[in-house]
DNA sequence: GTTGACCTGTGTCTAGGACACAGGTGTAGG
DNA sequence: CCTACACCTGTGTCCTAGACACAGGTCAAC
């Protein structure tokens, strides 16, 4: 099997491939005829289970270290676990923040729409973005993320009912 | 003022600065006594440009953009307008894979929970990764995006209420 | 003059591949 | 046997938005 192949099995591009051979993580034999990299069935054991943990939001590095630890003969299953807990946390923490950026973009779109386009004068760059930035600096004085606490519980009973849902 | 003034004035690192510098949105003088950069009111009035544009979500390049438009005299509200309802779009769509993938990061780690770690034997990697992954892939069969459309439609509802709220 | 704290510009690094490119391979036709 | 041409391969570089390391310069105190 080479790069080509491969890719095609799993459905991926081959440079997928190729990146997961330059960092170690596969070890194809080096055919002495052509040059070429000839994958075998371990391969692609590995690069299926690679495939699914990235899905699951682990980081190259993660997998590299789950994958370290299995080769070395020890139960990875700790270190996956605690990787997950980790990047679980860190999902939560970039979701709130995407929503509360998400909010902000459709309050500046929303109220651009009542704005005329600002004449290119001197003392501004573009009105539209100072003037928006501006008012949300003096507006909202007793905002201490108890509205963005709020929003979070919204979000997750809302993610709960679609769990659920199933 | 050097770069440590102006980074200090706008609570941000002086890495930022030299950054913006470099890429050519600020355009200090260069001092000929001892080669470090004179940052002018110009500069700065630039600088709370670009720091208000990104904090609204627009990307570098986009910043790049705007100025080189209002740089050349011309109005950049158009283009402002357009890549924001861009950027929002995207957004959204990142919004919808995160909240799908926070869902099964926490379903994952959930069943794990019942599950023992499993001994390092030849033919799996990490059988909390494979089984809940390959249990994925075998159930779920007419999960046509319907259930992710729900899903949205409840994130809206929810963040709505909470815009509304304020 | 010298010590030492601070400051500066430049080069390199990050994640996860995507893309460009020069050259090799294989096959069809002549 | 040789060539044309499509496809394939490995390697090097690029992307975000800055962060970090580091050698050397600057400035005030002593
Ligand atoms: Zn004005
Ligand atoms: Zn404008
Ligand atoms: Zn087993
Ligand atoms: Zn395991």
């Amino acid at each position: 099997m080479r790069v080509a192949e491969l890719s095609e099995r799993l459905a991926i591009t081959p440079d997928t491939v190729r990146f997961y051979t330059r960092i170690g993580f596969l070890r194809p034999r080096k055919n002495p005829d052509n040059g070429y990299k000839e994958y075998g069935a371990e391969d692609l054991q590995r690069l299926k289970f690679i495939l699914s943990a990235r899905g699951l939001g682990f980081s190259v590095d993660d997998v590299g270290q789950i994958l370290r630890e299995a080769d070395q003969g020890k139960s990875p299953c700790h270190a996956t676990r605690t990787l997950m807990a980790t990047r679980l946390r860190e999902s939560e923490q970039r979701f709130r923040e995407m929503l509360a950026l998400r909010n902000k973009m459709q309050a500046a779109l929303t109220s651009w729409e009542t704005v005329p386009d600002c004449p290119p004068s001197g003392h501004t760059i573009c009105h539209l973005i100072e003037a928006f930035s501006e008012q949300e600096w003096s507006a909202e004085p007793g905002l201490d993320s108890s509205t963005e606490m709020d929003a979070m519980k919204d979000e997750t009973e809302a993610m709960n009912k679609v769990t659920s849902k199933r």
